[in-house]
DNA sequence: TTATATTGGTTCGATATCGAACTAGATGAA
DNA sequence: TTCATCTAGTTCGATATCGAACCAATATAA
């Protein structure tokens, strides 16, 4: 088969990859020893959306089967960044709260990494992001429309 | 710290993240059992770019440590994929040569993925995929340059 | 009500990732 | 030469991912 016959779409999916790669490396080079991106996503997600979530809810936010949202929440907990308490509404369930110090750590992270970046930013013009920002959005709209 | 405090450009990252974890499942979703994306995409780069390379390139290629493709590439060899031949050039080395059933392999797998993607291509407009590309390709550049 | 099916979460096992330490061969300086 | 250093690749150990099987609780149907 030539390459003739792969959709030019499997190009952007491919830069995409290698982004995605490249950002998420130099991302959990700036986090502490055994942090890693999944890990900060988690805290940031209960700030920024809410807390009080269940596993499950979680799980299916971030495209993840359910097993590895346990182990990864299991880390959060036991650095005391998260607390799992019963979920009052249902007794096999629980509720995932972040703790005093999870906001620290998830506020932190982000300084040291916007700090980190800056060269990034600084080589990026705004028009690019804000030309980018629209299409990457609609794109991932159609894939997560097209899971089954 | 507030959102507002986030510069726009970790937005675009996060698409970008959520479209590699999108992407990649669909497309793991059409290998063969135990086959995932770093094998497809080693079998994908020996024949699109060149065979007969070393695991060092290769690695730094794929932008993982050397011990990571080992395994890979331990796994297509044992899958009769590729053969590992020694480097004439160099005894400590090796060359990593494609097999024809690994280039079967590879077309057959895009033939497949590509038919498994033929909802997300109509929903995708030929605009989109120009327009986004170039940005792609200038973005990655940024973030491979800002490389330690 | 009671039996069955479904759901939330964990455990287990198999594979993947990756840093540290190691081995063998190559390189370079004295 | 020869000895120290560097480099290519593997091995090892620790952690991550994730499907299958499991348990407990809820929902549904008879």
């Amino acid at each position: 088969m030539s390459d003739e016959n792969v959709p030019a779409f499997f190009t952007v999916f491919n830069e995409i990859g290698i982004i995605a790669q490249l950002a998420r490396s130099a991302f959990e080079a700036q986090l502490p020893d055994g942090m890693i991106l999944p890990h900060f996503s988690v805290l940031n997600h209960l700030i920024r959306v809410k807390d009080g979530q269940t596993p499950r809810v979680l799980a299916s936010t971030f495209q993840v089967p359910k097993t590895s949202l346990t182990h990864t929440l299991s880390v959060l907990e036991e650095r005391r960044l998260i607390e799992m308490r019963p979920n009052p509404e249902d007794a096999r369930s629980k509720c995932v709260w972040i703790t005093q110090a999870g906001r620290q750590f998830r506020d932190e992270a982000i300084a040291t990494i916007v700090a980190e970046f800056a060269p990034v930013e600084a080589a990026l013009s705004p028009d690019r992001i804000e030309r980018m920002l629209p299409d990457l959005i609609a794109l991932r709209k159609i894939l997560d429309a097209a899971r089954d």
